[in-house]
RNA sequence: GGGCGCAUAGCUCAGUCGGUUAGAGCGCUUCUCUGAUAAGGAAGAGGUCCGUGGUUCGAAUCCACGUGCGCCCA
């Protein structure tokens, strides 16, 4: 050690976290650290990872912060393991949640109000509105220490960005894969536009509404041809939850293979499923004939309604085998304008398409009582018309789920609907066989929801009838010719008129522009539509490159991507938007990698979401604990994509129990390298020849370092944390806490140093190892540590290299023999709480009876086991007179394959037999022989357990095989050292009151009961030593602090005075 | 209704290949250690390992069925 100033910053035991992370930020934002992690490393391997854009369509919540960590955390620790890891950002901008925001803002309501306020001006607002946004999340993606490129982030809505999104739209044009479908679509008449799958999935609720029974009359000659008596009318009884599409009906479907009845009640008849009858009709109903679902079939009824005429052959009964009788009465009304499987059987059956609802979801002019009226809301007034018209037959409320608009929460209607579609099921067989390559985080999603999700692949529904988004690229003409543009330039050079150079491609403008047609040279429109914005963002691994016609070089040295990381709800947004758009034009995956994050729930397990009012403000967090404390709760406390309850009392727990306690580590180290002039530099004691402890903490930080690799090398952050957790823990609980005499006393000799070189480098070590999960913390201790000391260092712990472990350093044995004397030390202090003596009394013996491999460790470590108990010695328990009971157990690991059902047998003769007999004979003659059953069983030692009792005048705690017996008996050599011991710890009390520093010498003076003084003359030097006292005065307490204690029942007074440091050098 | 996942102490979670007395942290009670600590240690209280059945010498663990919850899909 040297005598030059201090070399480390002296270190508060308490600290400011989020003072810290503003000083932190501060530096890495003047080095330009992010910058600096890049730069110069042209030739390392790059590490590619893809910016999930965020919908900055809002301020961000704590549910951000979990996928913005993860996304941190890899790259940080790749980066450290050498490679380039460029990392930009980007902005998904484009947007049915944009429109609604605006909608809100402007305090409108619809698409017509849209138009009439002007689409170019409402969609400026749609941009600022998102720009508006960006500040606020790029202030935060920082504060939780994100790096990622911000400045050169992609933005979904540029130009460059949309002309990427028609080029790939144009490569699945040129397949043949896009087409326009008139399918029954998820229709929000709200907002006017088709949803698709993956947006209506989030939309259902349980609801409640009034489905009714109603007679579908038949016309006579149909009812003559059911044997019903001559002249009676017959009624289908038909059920259905949608009254409004009544209106529409063309059809009613049976499934053929049903038996239905012929039923009377109350004097009229109907026809439905057998065994529906006495549900629908009741009790009384009396069934006059079966009939098999086949009879019905082309039997005509009444309309219900006529404000409509179809232009085909309707109302009569048609098959349908997915006609259940679950519900209902086993006649299903069809109405093909607003049902998937009511469209299917319309085409099968050539029925025509009746639409009475117009594009809001009101009835359109014709439907004259209701004209303008929203569907839903007509469905009372049309049950009491149909109940004027003696039509209804019941009405009972019926529970399902429902879909809502994810957005507007309108009730959506299924309906007949023009839309762009991409045949993805033409890929369906490459899109699993890219999702073959792909790594999942949890596996299961990749096989279970994503791969079942794959399997079965229905159309990408792509257009939306609104207005901020990617225009459709496609232009038609009046002879029906059609054509996909696929960049910019072929805009222009197909436009009818000069387009100007600045363009937006946006709505209203893109409308404006005509192209000749190819094919017949009129002039084309383009088709209305924008894109899904699912679409965007799926193609950003292209677009955010404006490939291909830029940069062609880094979108080949960056696709696919080797990590992406997103909330799980992803699934069958941006994880399949991403595999189909890569798949569709490239034939492959653009992600290597998903790691699938969970969503974040409050302290009761409830999601978090705005209209619950329980969401979490990462500020709140941020402002109190820290940066580093929100990240490792979210590392540390489950697997990332479990669900995970959060409350500020759950990241507090992180805080004491980890940051603390590292800090307060590092913070000890500061103090004493610096009383003792610590140089990491000089005079290095190699490991080795370290002492036993220090080689245990070496082998276990090198473990560590292993262990940390491997988990990160396998995206397993939880694994990790939980393990540098443990780590810091055995630092600060066990390696520290039995050096600190080490550290404390006051010769420099080669045990110190070694043990100062071994704090240092397992600090210096989980400092890089904590590095990518922690960042700020890691950034201070490590310019205090390192920085401070060796100006050749790397400028940032974020650009050093990822420790190495040294494997030679891990030795198996030592980390054994510690694990053992650790348990006897722990049965040991089970046994001096239990006997009530407390552990500044000093104890005369221990003795444990051991497995023979933990003898040997224990023996090893006899030190630290007398030390930690304060006993004088150890002895083994060497012959069974010493430990008066045994029990005796069969090893069922050993004997159970060996023995199978003869073991209840054997257990049952070991309870009985004399252990103590089994034990001698087992040492002496090393086996023992049993009879169970009908067989002779020969033992040897590892075929049984034994554990011991307790011996008299013990103290005795055990545990699965191992004993600890403490000898009580207290004589007066042993009682006088334990008061004073206690006269110490009083006298180290009065130092801390008196806020004296560690490293004061004083002069101290005791007042002592009489029957003491021969104790302290006895004791003196060690009372001295222990409390930095240059001086001893037994008299009147007298000095600058005074204080009275209570020791073991005798009233003493101490007088502390200063009178200098332990430092032989001073400086300042 | 279907798929996937989950269910262990009051709370948050571990629990390896099926093995002996099912653990940790937080919280509670009592005791204790300590001149780094907001900490540490020991003990106590607290368990239908969701239920039922099966496989097995032996099940929290494997299998089947059921219940509840979450997510996704209808």
């Amino acid at each position: 050690m040297s005598d030059q100033k201090p070399r480390f910053r002296e270190v508060p035991s308490r600290v400011d976290f989020p003072a810290l992370d503003a000083r932190v930020l501060a530096f890495w934002k003047e080095q330009r650290i992010f910058e600096k992690s890049l730069e110069g490393r042209d030739d390392a391997p790059v590490f590619v990872f893809y910016e999930g854009p965020p919908t900055a369509n809002g301020r961000p919540g704590a549910h951000h912060v979990i996928s913005r960590i993860f996304k941190d955390l890899f790259p940080r620790y790749k980066t450290m393991r050498g490679y380039r890891v460029p990392r930009k950002a980007g902005w998904d901008t484009h947007g049915l949640p944009v429109e609604l925001e605006v909608e809100r803002r402007l305090g409108i309501d619809g698409k017509q109000q849209i138009e009439d306020f002007g689409v170019a001006a409402f969609n400026e607002l749609c941009r600022e509105s998102v720009v508006s946004y960006l500040d606020e999340w790029n202030r935060f993606t920082e504060r939780i220490g994100f790096w990622v490129d911000l400045d050169d982030a992609y933005y979904t809505f540029t130009n460059e960005y949309i002309e990427t999104v028609w080029w790939l739209l144009r490569q699945i044009w040129d397949k043949g894969l896009l087409y326009q479908g008139h399918k029954v679509v998820p229709y929000c008449p709200r907002c006017g536009t088709a949803i698709s799958s993956h947006e209506v999935a989030q939309g259902y609720k349980d609801v409640t509404e009034d489905s009714i029974y109603v007679r579908f009359p038949l016309k006579p000659a149909a009812a003559a041809t059911l044997g019903a008596p001559d002249g009676a009318p017959v009624s289908l009884a038909v059920w259905t939850t949608t009254p409004w599409t009544l209106v529409s009906n063309v059809a009613a479907a049976v499934n053929p293979d049903v038996t239905y009845a012929l039923a009377e009640s109350r004097g009229e008849r109907f026809v439905l499923a057998r065994e529906l009858v006495e549900k629908v009709l009741g009790g009384k109903a009396v069934v006059e004939r079966e009939l098999s679902g086949r009879e019905l079939l082309g039997l005509e009824y009444e309309p219900l309604f006529a404000f409509m005429e179809p232009d085909k052959r309707a109302h009569f009964v048609i098959g349908g085998d997915y006609v259940t009788t679950t519900d209902g009465t086993g006649i299903v009304h069809i109405a093909p304008a607003f049902g998937e499987e009511d469209m299917r059987v319309g085409l099968e059956n050539d029925l025509p398409v009746v639409n009475a609802v117009d594009l809001e979801g009101k009835f359109v002019a014709e439907v004259t009582p209701w004209a303008g009226v929203f569907v839903k809301d007509a469905d009372p007034a049309i049950i009491a018309d149909l109940k004027a018209r003696g039509l209804l037959l019941g009405v009972e409320p019926y529970e399902h789920s429902y879909p809502f608009c994810w957005r507007c929460d309108t009730a959506l209607l299924y309906y007949a609907k023009a839309t762009w579609y991409i045949q993805t099921t033409a890929i369906k067989d490459e899109l699993i066989k890219a999702n073959d390559d792909v790594i999942w985080h949890p596996e299961h999603i990749k096989t279970g929801r994503f791969g079942e999700w794959l399997a079965g692949n229905v159309d990408w529904a792509l257009s939306r009838d609104r207005y901020w988004g990617t225009p459709l690229p496609i232009w038609r003409c009046e002879e029906g010719h059609t054509h996909c543009v696929g960049s910019i330039a072929e805009l222009r050079e197909m436009a009818t008129e000069p387009l100007p150079d600045d363009m937006d491609l946006h709505r209203p403008y893109v409308d404006d522009v005509l192209l000749t047609c190819p094919d017949c040279g009129r002039e084309m429109r383009r088709a209305n539509e924008v894109i899904d914005a699912w679409f965007d963002s799926g193609s950003m691994p292209f677009a955010q490159w404006h490939y291909p016609f830029e940069h062609a070089d880094t979108f080949a040295e960056r696709f696919p991507a080797d990590f992406i990381a997103e909330a799980i709800d992803q699934t069958r947004g941006w994880f399949y938007s991403m595999l189909a758009v890569a798949t569709l034009v490239e034939g492959r995956s653009s992600y290597k990698r998903v790691l699938c994050l969970g969503h974040i729930l409050d302290a009761d397990g409830q999601k978090m979401s705005k209209s619950k009012g329980n969401v979490v403000q990462p500020d709140d967090i941020l402002d109190h604990q820290g940066a580093d404390a929100f990240r490792w709760f979210m590392f540390a406390s489950q697997n990332p994509w479990s669900p995970r309850r959060f409350s500020a009392d759950m990241v507090d727990e992180v805080v004491r129990k980890f940051l603390l306690t590292l800090w307060n580590t590092y913070s000890f180290f500061t103090v004493y390298a610096n009383i003792d002039r610590f140089d990491p530099a000089v005079e290095e004691v190699p490991l080795a020849e370290r002492p036993l402890l220090d080689r245990w903490l070496g082998g276990e930080l090198n473990a560590l370092v292993q262990r940390v690799t491997e988990g990160l090398e396998q995206y397993d952050a939880t694994g990790t944390c939980r393990a540098i957790q443990q780590f810091v823990d055995d630092l600060s609980n066990w390696y520290v806490r039995r050096s600190r005499r080490r550290f404390w006393k006051s010769e420099s000799d080669r045990d110190k140093l070694a043990a100062y070189h071994t704090l240092y480098e397992a600090l210096v070590t989980v400092t890089k190892l904590l590095a990518p999960f922690t960042p700020f913390v890691a950034e201070e201790l490590y310019q205090n540590l390192v920085r401070e000391v060796d100006a050749g260092a790397p400028e940032s712990v974020h650009l050093c290299a990822w420790p190495v472990a040294d494997e030679l350093a891990i030795d198996a044995g030592v980390s054994f023999d510690m694990a053992a004397a650790r348990r006897v030390v722990e049965l040991g202090r089970a046994a001096r709480n239990a006997a009530a003596v407390k552990t500044r009394q000093p104890l005369a013996e221990v003795v444990v009876a051991l497995p023979e491999a933990e003898r040997r460790a224990v023996a090893g470590l006899r030190d630290v086991v007398l030390d930690e108990l304060n006993v004088k010695a150890l002895r083994f328990a060497g012959d069974e007179s010493e430990m008066v009971a045994y029990t005796v157990k069969p090893n069922l690991k050993v004997l159970g394959p060996r023995l199978g059902k003869q073991l209840g047998a054997l257990q049952a003769a070991l309870k009985e037999a004399d252990a103590a007999a089994l034990v001698a004979e087992l040492r002496a003659a090393g086996a023992v022989t049993f009879t169970v059953g009908a067989g002779e069983l020969r033992l040897v030692a590892e075929d049984l357990l034994v554990e011991t009792g307790s011996p008299e005048g013990y103290q005795v705690e055990s545990d699965s095989g191992r004993t600890v017996a403490l000898r009580t008996a207290i004589d007066d050599t042993l009682r006088e050292e334990g008061l004073a011991r206690e006269l110490v710890h009083a006298i180290q009390l009065a130092r801390k009151n008196a806020d004296l520093r560690i490293e004061d010498t004083i002069r101290l003076t005791l007042s002592l009961p009489a029957e003491l003084l021969p104790l302290v003359d006895r004791h003196a030097a060690t009372i001295k030593a222990e409390t930095l006292a240059s001086e001893l005065v037994v008299g009147e307490a007298g000095g600058d602090h005074l204080e009275t204690a209570r020791v073991e029942g005798h009233d003493i007074g101490m007088g502390l005075t200063v009178t200098g440091t332990i430092f032989t050098v001073t400086y300042g």
